[in-house]
Formats: structure tokens, sequence, C-alpha cells
DNA sequence: AATTTATGTAAAATATTTTTTACATAATGT
DNA sequence: ACATTATGTAAAAAATATTTTACATAAATT
């Protein structure tokens, strides 16, 4: 009944050559802990970051994020 | 040299049926103040709330928010 | 001209995101 | 087996987004 940010980070870095959270939040100008926790989707990131993270796979950002209909 | 988030959406409210700042908070459950922070740009919405203002307009994100190489 | 509606703005309070520091475990390499 | 690298997590502080309340002006309506 709920949506909910969903995200595709983890496929998206072992796509890139295995790219770590550490590589990732560096590109973005982020801390791995705040990768770790968009990743396992503890919190939404702001907009700015999402576009980021969506830059560096070279994917427009409805890729990597989606806002989706959730079961509970 | 800096990216910033830029928005189009005074032109999307305008397009449709002239909705309002106050309108367009409603659908998204927020205030007024918040629509016209982001519209003025004054911050970047929340991943979260960019969705919502898309939806309202049933336009993918990226045609409402661009991150966006800006001049000086 | 007077009234109502829409927009701009601001300060303080609250909520959310992000950093910093730190430790623990899992996975990989030597 | 040991060392190194990657990931998970957590608590407190800092930064940013959002609300609340309030007032001011602009634009539209009667």
């Amino acid at each position: 009944m709920a949506k909910k940010v969903l995200n595709n980070i983890r496929k998206l870095r072992l796509e890139n050559n295995g790219m770590t959270q550490a590589e990732l939040a560096e590109k973005i100008d982020a801390t791995r802990q705040t990768v770790n926790a968009i990743e396992a989707a503890k919190y939404a990131p702001s907009l700015e970051l999402a576009f980021k993270i969506a830059d560096v796979f070279g994917e427009p950002l409805e890729m990597v994020f989606e806002y989706k209909l959730t079961e509970k």
C-alpha cells in the first residue's frame, strides 16, 4: 500500500568490475557508510546524491532508483 | 563548473490547468512553503518528494528535475 | 476600490540525511 | 593460518530538508 524507494546499486556495482562501496563513495564524495545505508535502503538519498550515483554508472536516475509499491 | 539541480515545476504547473503551489503541495503531502522553496531551487527535495512531484505530472523524474552544469 | 487568492519570504522547531569514529564479521589473498 | 580488504552496523554530531506560524506583496475577481 505504501510506495518505497528501491535501488539497484549492488547489481550495478557488481556489473561495473565489482566496484566496491568505498570506491563508489569516493566517486560521489560521500562516505562508505552512506553508500552502505542507501544501498541497504535504510534511508533514501538526497536527490543530488541520487543523481551523482546514477552518473557514476552512466544510467538515468530511474534505472538506479525506483519509487514502487511494496507489499507492507 | 558545479552541477546543480534544476526543475521545471512552474512550467509543468502552468501546463496543468494552472495548478497552484498549494494544490501541488496537497497532492504530495507537503506544505506550500516546501513547494515554493523547491520550485525556486532554494534547496533540492528529497528523492522521495522528487518522485511524488514527478508522479503528479505523470512525467519521469528526469523530465522534472535535471542535474546540470550551471554557468558561474 | 475592495476582497480574495496566489506567491514570496523568514525564523524557529522538527525530521531526515550525512559524516565521523569505531568496532565486528565476512571474504579474499598470500 | 595470517593479513588485508570489503561489508555491516551503531551512536553522536553536523548538515540539510521540511513544517509551522506568520506577515507581506502581487495578481485576479467581484
